[in-house]
DNA sequence: CCAAACCCTTACGTAAACGTCAGAGTTAGG
DNA sequence: CCTAACTCTGACGTTTACGTAAGGGTTTGG
């Protein structure tokens, strides 16, 4: 974890954790993120703590969570009190996001499976399908691909514009 | 494949493809879909190849394509007129997001064990780490889950709002 | 103390993928 | 032929996650 105390400006923030300056600034419109301090002069000043903080963003962005979904996820966190609600809140949360991101995962493989079908099928092909409906290919009318199972994905885009 | 002749109007097609009829407008917009033919009145007139290609729009989609990706695609497509130079076209399109999908699927993988990792400490820890250090934690100061393999998910939420 | 490099707030701009009227014409059933 | 249900073409609205600029102050190295 980062651990040292020191605190510094937006700028420097926004390199570490490879943001623009106006993405934090952002998140503090959204109420995901606050700086430490200000500068006397007015400046955001802020820790490391800042950083785990864009990381933790980041991850949940990457889970499919919107910006949104976090600030909300914030007020649930800390309108409960006590330790045991704040942490089931924290689980649940999670949960949820564990089984969506699980058919996530799922639905990726059968589209990669689709995909892998589509390519070894163009690649057997000359390509005649593309053109022609597949019983007009002469040059590859063999087992490797009969009448019947084209991939959808090749099928649909094979006809020519309506 | 969908193959009777018939054609329909669009709200018809809307209701088969469970999609809006301005979503269908709009992807006529784009120039991703063209109804077959209009009725004297002007109303647009679909078979079921429109229903095929809606579909293969949404798969694009899943695999990450935007609207405008795809437009592109069609255009690159359409461009070349020889029927290999088209396949491979179409070849290499579904290579390139066949990688992409992968390394999509990669992420969320790691990202599910780092739910599961997260969700399982907060189980077992009473929701002690989520208000106090870990180390102020009483109850279950044990094997279960020692100060440094906190789940950075847990970890990083775990302060409160500085 | 002076200038370059930062930072402040305010506010309008952008792209994607549609949603939502509005006002008018078209079809299908009775 | 009449009406309800459907469709047409604009055209402006919406959300998300920032980008971009304007017209200022603030810090810091020399």
């Amino acid at each position: 974890m980062s651990d040292t105390a020191a605190t510094f400006r937006i700028g420097e923030l926004a390199k570490k954790a490879d943001k623009t300056v106006r993405t934090i600034h952002f998140y503090e419109e959204l109420g995901l993120l606050q700086p430490a301090s200000r500068s006397p002069g007015g400046f955001r000043m802020y820790t490391n703590k800042a950083l785990d903080r864009i990381h933790w963003i980041e991850r949940l962005q990457e889970l499919g969570f919107s910006l949104t979904d976090i600030k909300q996820f914030l007020a649930d966190f800390h309108a409960h009190d006590t330790g045991p609600q704040s942490m089931e809140a924290l689980r649940s949360f999670y949960a949820e996001k564990l089984t969506e991101t699980q058919s996530a995962i799922a639905r990726l493989q059968a589209l990669e499976a689709e995909l892998n079908a589509s390519i070894s099928y163009l690649q057997a092909c000359g390509g005649c399908a593309v053109i022609e409906p597949v019983h007009a290919c002469a040059q590859c009318d063999d087992a490797q691909h009969s009448n019947s199972d084209t991939p959808r994905m090749v099928a649909t885009i094979a006809t020519r514009p309506s």
